[in-house]
RNA sequence: GGAGUCAUAGCUCAGCUGGGACGAGCGUUCGCUUGACGUGCGAAAGGCCAUGGGUUCGAGCCCCAUUGACUCCACCA
């Protein structure tokens, strides 16, 4: 029993039921065997809190064409998938929940805390990775990885303790980010500046032992508590003469004395710098050349602390308003100013972020950075499109030391013990029984965890087994592209160079492809607090995941952000039901038809061949297309080649052979439909994977011509260079121009399809008869002919007769009562001030002599090809115009 | 203050290393129960390729400047 597709394409009848079977079949499985090439992509790792966004499925669709069309290449084909363990925001979820319930995260401790973090992970985790399953993701599953599992543990804990021995990790007292929310510090990758309105207060501070103050302007006056110093430029003739002196810090009443640091600017603001060593990233810069004592005046959530005298307690804000208050009692406001800033916020929570000096643990920065540098520079790592180099090189050259410790709990935890009875700090993978100083056996691990790029940033490696040697590694090793956003290229990608040369001596991946991102219809991002996201899975649900693919790379350039429009889905589910109509249709033809593998090319009809050669052709560009990275451009081809060349003209042309059981050519129209749509959905399958399967399994059965099971381990289709046919090219192209002026004419005179009409070709060319008469029978269908005769003269062609003109003969049309003669000369004459153009420039172009003599002799011949055709074209018209005239 | 992207049909965008804009989808107009598909078929209307220079036989594409929109980076209190 043969099977039967349904009228229209319903995605929801077989995407699951295909997807189970390539799982069942193991067809995403790739293992190590040395006789094939490897070719190998990391997912970048979702977090566990996520759900599948838009950019997700970009970024995950892009991965997976290019997955499948390897491993239809031949290539052993590995998409490693995981998922990353995402700390802060991890953490943020569970507290949330734990808030719902009355719990605070103390209350559990450390332990309880992360029992309830990993029985939340093994809850939701999976979700993410279902959603990916649903995109039709063809990721070897028996490989999932998580950035927290042992095997990445083992290998952040080797890379710390390695880093650490060389000098690389250092733990200091520096000023960080600190998220008073959050609770935690931050790196400066995770801090968003945002232009924010705010003021500018001037503030005096009176000069100790004489008359006068000095004016300074700053925008958080709260942070004055902790002032330390005023500075001003050396340079500066207004302030010299106070260099040395001191200042009274109102309020606090303490003397400070005025430095000059070359950091001023004495251009902006009065030239006068409070400096506030414990809370500004400059100012500590400036207090560490100075010596200057450092006062912390918060508390980890961001209020006063005792340092603050009498505003302790107080948040930020609030302690702002009131020395703001206090200032202008004692006289010492002198103005207040709008002004616009730069206020760093974090990125996660949206929080002000507040600098502090806190002891944590940095990479240093400036030697590891060198091979990074180099590899993009040298171009053994190739970023594409290469416009974003200097996004990574902007960072790579500007970039400072990383600050990996978090004061969170979810994570991997810093592998450093403290020896309270000596002091000693040792780092090491294990923890260690004693301390190696003074045997104390009561080590303390440091309480903070890592950041969670730090286990990222191992993703490539890590998750081929290393730090083990496996064969693994040795086989898949380097990875081959890595495809992300490139709003990631500094938090992960620099990373991630960094750390392959530095952990594995190699780069991790040959490649990154960077895509843009995907915005809402009006050109916003998509975000929870717009409320404007549009959800994948249901995209999915209402049109199919092919549908949704195929949306997401066409239409825009590489590294471009593309906007979401549903009119472009339906589209492009329109393009599926299309495939499947057609796949329809000639299986319909199939269903008595016995084929056989190859055809007897003497069999072939000018049009199949030229069909043939299209497809041929299509194969090389798509082929190129996709090596290059160009993938929306191989995807447009192919839709235009199914959907006008192949549907439109090709199966349109075929159809009289078909319903012809005499016609000789019949088999040979068959094995074209069904080769060519096989070669079809093998080049579309990599974007639409789930009806080409469906369509190529239910169209093997139907031909008993078996190559596969599926599809998706099907071989590409490959280029032939035998199969050019230029001269069948010509010969239907030479129609099709026909077809089109028949059309053209017919539609401009109101004639419905049902009247035909008989249609005379006139020629003295013996060549272009030839293909009027070869190809009869369809070119009367097309051209909705009721009879085609093939002459070499006008005889029995009377004036109530519409023409069109093609290269090398007219075509007459005699409608008879139809026909308006002036208005059928004023056809003519459009046609003829066209032609008048096109002649125009192509004369143009030739009687220039530098073109001549300078353009490439292809070119010229090109255009002198194009003179003969428009010249003969216009004879005729002429010769119709001045008969019709008479 | 640096850097980048974009400006092409009513809308959203393609246009590869310079060689006539066959531009694509959607929308619009007209005509079609043409034995796969109205999620379709046929025909058409619609573009000083932001502006001003330059290079070139030839520029939407390369160079310079200008205008406008957006994005990223940056410690100006």
């Amino acid at each position: 029993m043969k099977k039967e597709l349904a009228k229209t394409y319903n995605p929801k009848d077989i995407e699951e039921k295909l997807y189970q079977k390539w799982l069942d079949n193991k067809y995403f499985r790739a293992t190590v065997d040395w006789s094939r090439k490897p070719f190998t992509i990391v997912i970048p790792p979702p977090n566990i809190t996520g759900q599948l966004h838009m950019g997700h499925a970009l970024d995950n669709t892009l991965q997976d064409i290019l997955i499948r069309f390897k491993r239809m290449q031949g290539y052993n084909a590995l998409w490693q998938p995981g998922t990353d363990h995402a700390s802060i925001a991890t953490e943020v979820k569970i507290i949330e929940q734990l808030k719902k319930e009355g719990i605070e995260k103390e209350d559990l401790g450390r332990e309880g805390f992360l029992e309830r973090a990993w029985k939340w992970k093994e809850e939701y985790g999976g979700r993410i990775i279902s959603q990916l399953k649903k995109l039709g993701s063809s990721c070897d599953w028996d490989r999932e990885r998580f950035t927290m599992d042992e095997g990445c543990n083992k290998a952040v804990n080797k890379v710390f303790v390695d880093l650490y021995k060389k000098g690389y990790i250092y733990k200091g007292s520096k000023i960080i980010n600190w998220c008073p929310v959050c609770h935690t510090s931050i790196s400066d990758a995770e801090v968003e500046h945002e232009e924010k309105e705010g003021h500018f207060w001037h503030i005096k501070y009176p000069v100790v032992g004489e008359e006068g103050y000095v004016e300074i302007a700053t925008t958080r006056p709260e942070t004055m508590l902790g002032d330390t110093a005023v500075a001003v430029n050396p340079e500066d003739d207004r302030y010299k003469h106070l260099i040395g002196k001191k200042v009274l810090l109102p309020i606090v009443n303490r003397e400070i004395p005025v430095i000059a640091d070359s950091y001023v600017d004495m251009e902006f603001g009065t030239g006068v710098v409070k400096i506030t060593p414990a809370h500004d990233p400059n100012d500590f810069e400036v207090g560490r050349r100075h010596n200057l004592p450092e006062i912390n005046i918060m508390n980890d959530d961001a209020t006063i602390n005792e340092n603050g005298g009498k505003f302790a307690g107080m948040d930020r804000y609030e302690a702002r308003k009131a020395i703001v208050e206090e200032l202008k009692e004692l006289g010492l406001l002198v103005k207040v100013e709008k002004h616009i800033h730069n206020v760093g916020t974090h990125d996660r929570c949206k929080t002000t972020i507040e600098p502090l000096i806190k002891p944590q643990w940095f990479v240093k920065m400036d030697e590891l950075i060198k091979p990074a540098v180099e590899a993009v520079k040298s171009g053994e790592i190739e970023i594409i499109p290469d416009r974003f180099n200097k996004i990574y090189f902007n960072w790579t050259d500007n970039i400072r030391d990383w600050c990996i410790s978090r004061q969170l709990w979810w994570g991997h935890r810093i592998p450093a013990y403290y020896c309270d009875s000596c002091g000693e700090i040792i780092v090491a993978e294990e923890e260690p029984s004693r301390c190696h100083v003074c045997g104390n056996t009561n080590l303390r691990q440091d309480e903070d965890t890592l950041d969670t790029w730090f286990s990222s940033a191992l993703w490539p490696f890590s998750t081929l087994g290393w730090p083990e040697k496996t064969e693994d590694l040795e086989y898949f090793y380097p990875t081959d592209v890595l495809v992300t956003g490139y709003d990631i290229i500094f938090f992960w990608v620099i990373r991630m160079v960094f750390s392959g040369y530095a952990h594995t001596g190699k780069k991790p991946f040959n490649k990154v492809l960077i895509h843009g991102l995907v915005r809402d219809s009006l050109g916003r991002k998509m975000s929870k607090s717009l409320g404007n996201g549009i959800d994948p899975l249901e995209v999915i649900d209402k049109y199919g995941a092919d549908a949704l693919r195929f949306t997401l790379i066409t239409g825009n350039a590489p590294g471009n952000d593309m906007r979401f429009y549903w009119e472009r889905v339906e589209a492009s589910r329109n393009f599926a039901n299309k495939v499947w109509n057609a796949s329809r249709f000639i299986m319909m033809n199939l269903e008595k038809a016995e084929l056989t593998k190859t055809i007897d090319e003497n069999l072939l009809t000018p049009a199949d061949r030229w069909i043939l050669s299209k497809a041929n052709k299509l194969v090389k560009e798509v082929t190129d297309n996709l090596e290059t990275f160009e993938i929306g451009i191989a995807a447009q081809k192919i839709y235009d080649f199914i959907w006008e060349e192949f549907c439109d003209w090709y199966i349109e042309m075929v159809k009289p052979r078909l319903y012809n059981d005499q016609d000789e050519t019949k088999t040979a129209a068959l094995w074209t439909l069904q080769h060519v749509l096989t070669v079809s959905l093998k080049l579309l399958h990599p974007y639409m994977p789930f009806v080409t399967e469906e369509i190529f399994c239910t169209l093997q059965e139907m031909t008993g011509l078996k190559e596969k099971d599926s599809i998706m381990i099907s071989s590409w289709p490959e280029y032939n260079p035998d199969w050019e046919f230029e001269k069948d090219a010509e010969s239907i192209e030479l129609i099709k121009e026909a077809v089109k002026g028949i059309r053209n004419v017919r539609s401009q005179m109101n004639v419905p399809p049902s009247r035909k009409a008989k249609v005379i070709v006139v020629s003295d060319n013996e060549r272009v008869k030839e293909i009027f008469t070869e190809s009869k029978a369809f070119f009367a269908a097309l051209g909705m002919a009721s009879e085609v005769l093939v002459q070499d003269d006008k005889s029995g062609i009377g004036e109530d007769a519409v023409s069109t003109v093609i290269r090398g003969g007219t075509i007459y049309i005699p409608f008879e009562d139809l026909v308006d003669i002036d208005k059928e000369i004023e056809r003519l004459e459009k046609e003829k001030e066209r032609l008048e153009q096109e002649l125009k420039r192509v004369n143009g172009m030739l009687s220039n002599p530098n073109f001549i003599s300078k353009a490439p002799e292809s070119k010229v011949a090109e255009e002198r090809a194009k003179l003969e055709k428009y010249t003969d074209m216009m004879k005729q018209v002429m010769d119709r115009l001045e008969s019709l005239k008479k």
